[in-house]
RNA sequence: GGCCCCUUGGUCAAGCGGUUAAGACAUCGCCCUUUCACGGCGGAGACAUGGGUUCGAUUCCCGUAGGGGUCACCA
């Protein structure tokens, strides 16, 4: 009895692997093209670490004419969740990060190197678990969990390596014979992978982000196939990425201490490995120490966040992308409106190690994003968003013709559009005064009787016709007349010789418009307020 | 603890043996014919630390400290 007997005791219906390598051919691809992907687990709410892979990637494979592909790694059916491949091609497609090839949505695919859930593999890893077997490369273990935790201790208290490698490694000493007896007899076991490392030899290997790394060459005889009959993640990474003909594997920097052994797992089943990125996670300041972004902590961690707050997911791309690569700044200053997807983006380029993750700048880089649409595109942004999350603000917007002059204050015919908009979030409170009147007053500098006249002497000279510079002059008329400065300038070369000037007068009126100090135009703001609105809050 | 990686202003970061050590966000001041948001100008603010190597180290080497990752029949 050898080896082979062994194989096909243990999987006897498995095709030979030739089968998949012709089912599955290299890819007729131009020279330098990039096949990447990603490849989430779905465990529940979409990370944003997920999509911060699959931007990056999705970019590289653009960029090269290549192919940017999803596969859900879903071998582990206890920490499943229901709907959770829906919720990852979900967050995908609403980030307009959709794939070229694999799952886009929880039932659905496409492709030609498929499936690419990994649950509907399980043959093809058995049949490649298989040859490994047959020629002596990986073999069965029957080592239960009480006898491996018990091998763990001993290892730690002598203070040695823990793990199964050398002669810890004890089913690798089991005989065939042995081995097809244990099975005909129905116990359980594992499929391992038959190391060829050894400690104390170094490899180096080259990741494109992190450069040249030196690590002993790995000597843990890994499981490769659970007792479940489904691959780890190690041997379904082998497997998989080989047979789609993956040419970089981009992944959180988690796996980089991984690398000994899936370069191990690649050579050892003759195959050519691919490139490797490993990228810095996004990580969050707690209490002055840095930890990756956590679900469970972190509301930000979960890409449905930015949907709730209203920040729109071209801003968290472009946010993104100023993480992955800092020259994006200056690209996206000289080139205001192109679409990100031009940007020449370099993974070599990437940060070694994890940046925190700032909110204000992604406000700032949101602000902007919302500064080049139009009021009709911030219409129907904030109206959407109000629908789902704030019927307040939606009962507002109710009035469109109207709104739509709310939003365009200073950004219509205006090259240098405001930029207080960084999330939807932030739009009722912006523009509440111009549906409602205002119910608390602080004219700051000039209170009580003053404050009453010059809204008086505002009142009497108010023509809704009138245009902005006329307008101006008449506010600096109500200036004089009260007591106040015309100029600024003149006020501050002279600040005794008058109690104010003209700003402080345009603040009580400001104020008494929109019950606050801080507006846009204020002659824009009477204009789409109107006549009869802004002679209703004159009265006082 | 073993192994691996990292360490430039508050944050993101250029830099790759000789620089006044870029830029962005944040912050402060001034200007922008009246506020605010923009925009402009300017200010403050950094090479973790100790040794080497070198004519010269932010840059190269070693140690120390700090941080991160990883050591599963989880990915």
């Amino acid at each position: 009895m050898d080896y082979k007997d062994l194989a096909d005791l243990i999987f006897p219906d498995a095709k030979p692997v030739e089968y998949y390598e012709e089912k599955y051919p290299e890819r007729n691809l131009k020279e330098g093209a990039i096949v990447t992907r990603v490849a989430p687990s779905p465990t529940g709410s979409t990370h944003i670490g997920t999509l911060y892979q699959a931007l990056i990637a999705r970019t590289v494979a653009r960029q090269s004419d290549g192919v940017f592909f999803v596969r859900i790694e879903d071998t582990d059916t206890k920490r499943e969740v229901e709907g959770g491949i829906d919720n990852i091609t979900g967050s995908l497609n609403y980030f307009g990060l959709g794939p070229d090839e694999g799952m886009v949505s929880g039932t659905e695919e496409k492709g030609y190197y498929g499936p690419y859930k990994q649950s509907l593999r399980k043959e093809i890893y058995q049949s490649f678990a298989k040859k490994l077997i047959s020629e002596g490369k990986a073999y069965p273990c029957f080592c239960n969990e009480e006898e491996l935790n018990k091998d763990r201790e001993k290892q730690e208290k002598a203070k040695m390596r823990p793990g199964y490698y050398g002669e810890w490694a004890r089913c690798r000493k089991v005989t065939v014979e042995d081995a097809i007896n244990k099975i005909k007899a129905g116990e359980s076991y594992v499929i391992r992978f038959k190391s060829p490392g050894n400690e104390n030899r170094k490899i180096q290997v080259s990741d494109v982000i992190k450069g040249k790394v030196t690590f002993p060459e790995n000597d843990l005889d890994i499981v490769i196939i659970k007792s479940d009959g489904l691959p780890t993640y190690h041997f379904a990474h082998c497997v998989d990425d080989h047979l789609m003909r993956t040419t970089h594997v981009i992944r959180g920097d988690e796996w980089l201490s991984s690398l000994p052994l899936h370069i191990q797992l690649f050579k050892v089943s003759g195959y050519k490995p691919p490139k490797y990125c490993h990228i810095a996670p996004i990580m969050k300041n707690d209490n002055g120490n840095k930890r990756k972004l956590s679900k469970r902590k972190d509301p930000e961690a979960g890409v449905s966040y930015f949907a709730e707050i209203g920040v729109l997911p071209e801003a968290v791309k472009e946010y993104l992308l100023n993480i992955a690569n800092s020259t994006f700044e200056n690209w996206r200053r000289a080139n205001k409106d192109k679409s990100i997807e031009e940007f020449p983006f370099q993974l070599n380029k990437m940060s070694v190690s994890g940046a925190l993750f700032d909110f204000t700048k992604l406000f700032d880089v949101s602000k902007n994003v919302i500064s080049r649409l139009t009021a009709e595109e911030v219409y129907n942004y904030s109206n959407e968003w109000a629908q789902k999350y704030d019927n307040d603000l939606a009962k507002l917007l109710e009035d469109k013709e109207y709104s739509l002059k709310v939003f365009g204050i200073e950004r219509n015919n205006s090259n240098k559009p405001r930029k207080d908009l960084s999330k939807w979030s932030d739009v009722k409170d912006n523009i509440i005064y111009m549906y409602e009147a205002p119910t608390e007053f602080d004219y700051d500098k000039i209170t009580g009787e003053d404050a009453k006249r010059v809204i008086n002497e505002y009142a009497k000279t108010f023509d809704i016709s009138d245009d902005k510079q006329t307008w101006f002059e008449k506010m600096k008329d109500v200036a004089e007349k009260c007591g106040y400065a015309r100029e600024v300038k003149e006020f501050k070369q002279n600040p005794d010789k008058w109690p104010g000037h003209v700003g402080y007068v345009s603040t009580v009126i400001r104020v008494t418009l929109t019950g606050r100090r801080n507006t846009p135009d204020l002659y824009e703001i009477i204009q789409v307020l109107g006549k009869d609105e802004v002679e209703k809050r004159l009265v006082k």
